[in-house]
DNA sequence: CTAATGTCTCTAGCAACTATAGCTTCAAGG
DNA sequence: CCTTGAAGCTATAGTTGCTAGAGACATTAG
């Protein structure tokens, strides 16, 4: 039986963190010691390990939430923790490229800012200008109002 | 002069994170109307431009506070604001070769549930297993208790 | 037995917004 | 001129995923 503390280290997990998901309910109640002190077995070892890893994989805890309800029922179809997986992948591509673009604006805007004064400089500028970014983040002419997610 | 809303259309912002914005000061207080309604014109479009444009690109909005005070004083060096782009350029770098990591390891998922039933499905199982994951966030073993500074 | 560490609960804070409530103001139509 | 509905106002609370602190109790090493 481990005290939370040794859990965490063993999770590689803070132990408020570990509190928080319970408080949450990604992880079950643990038994107590007689003196109130939480005590994990190696279920709930892997179960964080688990809930830490896909954290790691930039899952949300919602997704990992489902994922979880579906390991517990391991005799159902994976089709569900594939639908997760596959739009994570979208996601993580997504934010990928937009860094990738991100990265190419940086570049240019420290090559472009040769030491000289911000008069002459254009990370400003660059960062003021849409016409100058690659990103076509501008409002459509004619859109109207994009009240929608922006997320 | 432009409302709220017109503002927030022209510069692709909700109306309430303008609000916001102005709330930390990193837009000035602008002029009111006769009714205490808030008029831009067209300087606190560029700036609020300037702050999408940052965010965009993944500045958090301390650094955009002081891109915004370097480009309030023009005459001097643009050093700082050189190395705000670099500083942000690393992350940005780390953040891409974290995220190609992870697209592997989830085409890996991906690739491994092929439609069978969970206890098939690999992709709980990678998310459980140290052994199978890529990167190295376990613990070391003889490292003893991290208590270090994490954050 | 004592001292130091670990754990307990609870609350508040972080970033960067977003949403709600309840009111006032503005612009356009009748 | 007056009404109506959208847009604006302030203020507060909620979101996500934790992290940090206070003050009290438990456990353990010496």
């Amino acid at each position: 039986m481990l005290t939370i503390g040794k859990l965490g280290e063993a999770a590689g997990v803070k132990v408020p963190t570990i509190r928080y998901y319970e408080q949450i309910g990604l992880l079950p109640e643990p038994e107590r010691s007689a003196g109130n002190q939480r005590l994990y077995g190696s279920k709930a070892l892997d179960r964080l390990a688990f809930i830490r890893h896909a954290r790691d994989l930039g899952f949300p805890l919602e997704a990992i939430r489902d994922l979880l309800s579906l390991s517990d029922k391991p005799d159902q179809s994976c089709a569900a923790a594939d639908i997760i997986a596959k739009e994570q992948l979208e996601a993580v591509k997504a934010r990928i490229a937009r860094l990738t673009a991100l990265k190419a604006e940086l570049e240019r805007m420290i090559t472009q800012c040769a030491q000289g004064t911000i008069a002459d400089c254009r990370v400003i500028e660059v960062l003021s200008d849409h016409a100058l970014c690659a990103d076509d983040h501008r409002p459509k002419p004619g859109a109207g109002a994009e009240s929608g997610a922006t997320t």
